[in-house]
RNA sequence: GCCGCUAUGGCGAAACUGGCAGACGCAAGGGACUUAAAAUCCCUCGGUGGAAACACCAUACCGGUUCGAGCCCGGUUAGCGGCACCA
């Protein structure tokens, strides 16, 4: 016979072509019908192109969408360009190439290699965060953002490259050296843009409760907002002041033997004059204000501090005198800048008492002080502790809290880890900042009818000498007219950072063309909220926590009607060079997807980056078993030759095609897409050893392995005569009582050692596997002369007898 | 240090709610076809002993619960990721 070569590079070609023409994927603004929203996050259009770890997440969720749509959906699955950026930014500074054009450049590529692997994206509703009338909304919401007072400027130390001369992001500093030239990285007082996401921070706690995130997720965003309970108390000092401290063990307040201020506390410059070695305490200031971030993390060890002379602490339950030290330790950014010292009950506390030899009082029974700090709060008893002694941790500190609250001397109070947002750039590549500085009228906001305020044209895209971004050294840009008063005024000339774009982009997919709302309020009622959403969990604490803080803000004021943005959150493992490293250019393990498709296609590929392993683990890449993935689909296209025209399941396959479909059914909606490939291979094996199948069964077959492989399944359809396009038929069904086989084969175990296997029918009950096992030749030799002590049988996987 | 994750053949991995460990795939070995190779098809494939039936051992390590543990409990070790003095 005369045999259909497989020719992937032809058919793959043949039906993207197709697709796009016919925008088959595109979502209908029929919002009649049930929807579903599947989202994958959108990339960083980087000049090296796609990597081979993006196709994980896009073609796990390319399987859902295509799998909703057979199922009768109304599907939404976009992609976009998260292209403000970094790297673009350097790249236009080292070759004079504008930021745009370097963008427009990558986008293309990008978009040809997704295009190329058949993902189902409707690209109707592409979305650019560098696009003006994409980020006129970015714009806009910062206004709302700043008009509810949740975007502020404040003092900040920023990093800064003392060899560049520049103003760094986090990002750009690793290990405490510049990313770009290795050069120092110090700390240096900037006014910053900030948003107050810490006024979310309970509600981005509770309102976990409401959405289905994969644990992992849900215990990282917690761990990262760092809520902890404790108490401010206020300690009286001999400068005549109080001194504001918060703890989270107000119940060891008996066992505060000193006082620590971070060298940055405000009350060291007011205390000045009283303190007798105020030029220690300076130079100490000094030493902590110019440790990098680098020094910081070595010093952490040993403990440094300088004591206060002249100024003391008065305990409030017991009024002795203790001493007040600074040291940087207590940092000014968390609590009130300042603690109680209580080393019995704190490893740091300890470390530092051992170091400057103060006293350590046991105030909880149950450790010993002098060896270790004891910090269990859960089984020691208080001591030393006047009206606490004899009290559980927990009891005294609702005791304590009670009596301070009495005595006017302190409260309970809630603090969390989470800090303010830190929404400066002076860099050029970025939305600016829609705010006017007026000598008279302070910060005024562009009005909105002026957005988008683009960014203008410069010569270079250099930062300034002194750490301004680019846009700072255009005077025509920035001198304008106050927006109030109409006098002269100057643009701020910091961007956002590259976060604010992606914070909100799943709202613009609903209506991407919107030019007169981020959305139109009928489109986001419809689609949102996003109903699966899969990504990285290196976003997990940035992306989706600034992204789920302004979706709760644009709840507040009206514009979406979903408290959350994401109902389901899902995360993929990163795949790895073939050597187990992560891929990068220098270890020279990258593989690129491009190579992989023209080799041995996208269906190929799909099928391998999703059998590849466990969706959620880390796997590394393995060039030779990609053979494999390749072989199952020769496979089920060689199986045309063998067809016979019956439209109906043959009798012996009809029982491994109803649990074919029932596993990859199942295992589709449980990131299972592995053991649901593995399942398909299964059913080919069985096909083959057969020797044939029916068109019914094909039909099947091509419908269950569509979403995984979309093309050559789509040609087979076609080539078939089976009618329509196969993306727009129905998922198969399958009946639960057809799943089942007619003979199982359990297991006999003697004493719960495997002694036998036999063969009963599936619907035996326990009586009758009972019976057919004790027939079993094997367990009647091993049964004699013993005393049956127990039977249990568990119908349809084991029979074991416990005999002595 | 804290938080999270992981540990199963030569390799990637399966194993439902505690019920036959190793599905599926890769690699390897043998065979068929071929002048030959590739491709394809068939067989074998955790270890030890045995001609075989079969027996014993085996899911990082030690212990426990159970008729029965890869899975549950207690402890230990190693690796990966994140956070970094958060009072």
């Amino acid at each position: 016979m005369l045999r259909l070569r497989y020719d992937f590079s032809a058919i793959e070609k043949k039906w993207q072509d197709i697709w796009d023409e016919k925008q088959v994927f595109a979502a209908s603004t029929d919002y009649t019908k049930p929807k579903y929203y599947a989202l994958v996050e959108f990339p960083y259009p980087s000049g090296q192109g796609l990597h081979v770890g993006h196709p994980r997440s896009y073609t796990a969720l390319d399987i859902v969408a295509r799998k909703r749509r057979m199922q009768g959906y109304n599907v939404l699955y976009p992609m976009g360009w998260d292209a403000f950026g970094l790297p673009t930014e350097n790249f236009a500074i080292k070759h004079h190439i504008h930021p745009e054009k370097v963008t427009h450049d990558n986008v293309a590529r990008f978009k040809s290699q997704l295009k190329a692997l058949g993902l189902s994206f409707d690209w109707s509703r592409e979305v650019n965060t560098t696009d003006a009338n994409y980020y006129k909304w970015t714009q806009w919401i910062f206004l709302q953002l700043f008009k509810k007072g949740l975007a502020y400027k404040k003092e900040m130390a920023v990093n800064w490259c003392t060899s560049c001369k520049v103003v760094l992001a986090n990002e750009e500093v690793v290990n405490g050296v510049c990313e770009r030239c290795s050069g120092e990285v110090v700390h240096k007082v900037k006014s910053q843009w900030m948003l107050k996401i810490t006024e979310y921070a309970q509600r981005l706690i509770d309102d976990l409760d409401l959405v289905d995130y994969i644990d992992r997720v849900k215990v990282s965003q917690k761990n990262w907002i760092g809520r902890s309970e404790g108490a401010e108390v206020n300690f009286d000092t001999t400068a005549g002041d109080q001194l504001l401290i918060y703890t989270t063990r107000p119940d060891t307040l008996y066992g505060a033997t000193y006082m620590v201020m971070s060298p940055e506390h405000p009350y060291l410059e007011k205390w000045a004059d009283k303190i007798s070695n105020i030029d220690e305490v300076c130079a100490y200031q000094e030493a902590a204000a110019k440790k990098s971030d680098l020094e910081r993390a070595e010093l952490n060890k040993e403990k440094t501090g300088v004591k206060l002379c002249g100024v003391a602490g008065i305990n409030p339950v017991n009024g002795k005198e203790i001493p007040i030290f600074i040291s940087d330790y207590v940092l000014m950014t968390y609590g009130t800048g300042a603690i109680m010292a209580v080393p019995g009950h704190d490893t740091r506390d300890w470390e530092f008492a051992k170091k400057f030899q103060l006293p350590i009082i046991e105030v909880v029974k149950g450790g010993n002080v002098e060896e270790e700090a004891f910090t269990d709060c859960a089984t020691g008893v208080m001591v030393n502790s006047g009206m606490l002694d004899g009290l559980s941790v927990e009891e005294a500190k609702e005791k304590i809290i009670a009596w301070l609250q009495e005595q006017g001397k302190g409260t309970a109070k809630v603090n969390y880890k989470l800090r303010d947002w830190v929404f400066s750039r002076q860099r050029y590549w970025g939305e600016p900042i829609p705010i006017v500085h007026c000598d008279k009228c302070g910060f005024v906001p562009v009005d909105e009818k002026e957005l988008p305020l683009r960014l203008p044209e410069v010569e270079s895209y250099e930062p300034t000498e002194n750490g301004e971004s680019p846009l700072a050294a255009m005077d025509e840009w920035v001198n304008t007219t106050c927006p109030h008063c109409g006098g002269p005024a100057k643009r701020e000339t910091d961007t956002m950072p590259q976060w604010a774009g992606s914070s909100w982009y799943f709202l613009r997919y609903c209506d991407a063309a919107n030019n007169d709302a981020l959305a139109a309020k009928e489109a986001l009622d419809y689609w949102m909220p996003v109903d699966w959403y899969n990504g990285g969990m290196e976003h997990t604490t940035l992306h989706l926590l600034y992204s789920r803080f302004w979706h709760k803000f644009l709840y507040d004021i009206g514009v979406v009607s979903t408290p959350e943005p994401y109902a389901k959150r899902t995360s993929h493992g990163m795949i790895l060079g073939e050597d187990g490293q992560k891929m990068s250019k220098s270890r020279g393990n990258v593989v690129n997807p491009d190579d992989i498709v023209r080799e041995y296609g996208a269906d190929t590929m799909r099928l391998y980056e999703m059998f590849i392993g466990d969706f959620e683990k880390t796997a590394p890449w393995s060039q030779a078993s990609i053979k494999g993935c390749k072989r199952f689909l020769e496979r089920l296209w060689n199986l045309m030759d063998v067809i016979q025209p019956s439209d109906e399941y043959s009798s012996d396959l009809e029982s491994a095609f109803h649990r074919t479909i029932k596993k990859v059914s199942e295992d589709i909606e449980n990131l299972k897409f592995n053991t649901a490939i593995a399942a398909m291979m299964a059913l080919i094996n069985d096909i083959y050893e057969k020797g044939s199948i029916t068109r019914g069964e094909m039909k099947t077959l091509v419908q269950l392995a569509n979403p995984f492989a979309p093309h050559i399944t789509e040609e087979i359809w076609e080539l078939q005569n089976f009618g329509g396009m196969l993306n727009q038929q129905a998922w198969p069904s399958y009946e639960e009582d057809k799943c089942k086989e007619a003979m199982v084969e359990i297991a006999v175990q003697i004493s719960g050692k495997l002694r036998a296997r036999v063969n009963v029918p599936s619907d035996a009950d326990q009586a009758a596997c009972l019976e057919i096992a004790k027939a079993d030749p094997t367990v009647k030799a091993q049964l004699e002369g013993k005393t049956i002590v127990k039977e249990i049988v568990i119908p349809g996987k084991l029979v074991n007898i416990v005999a002595k």
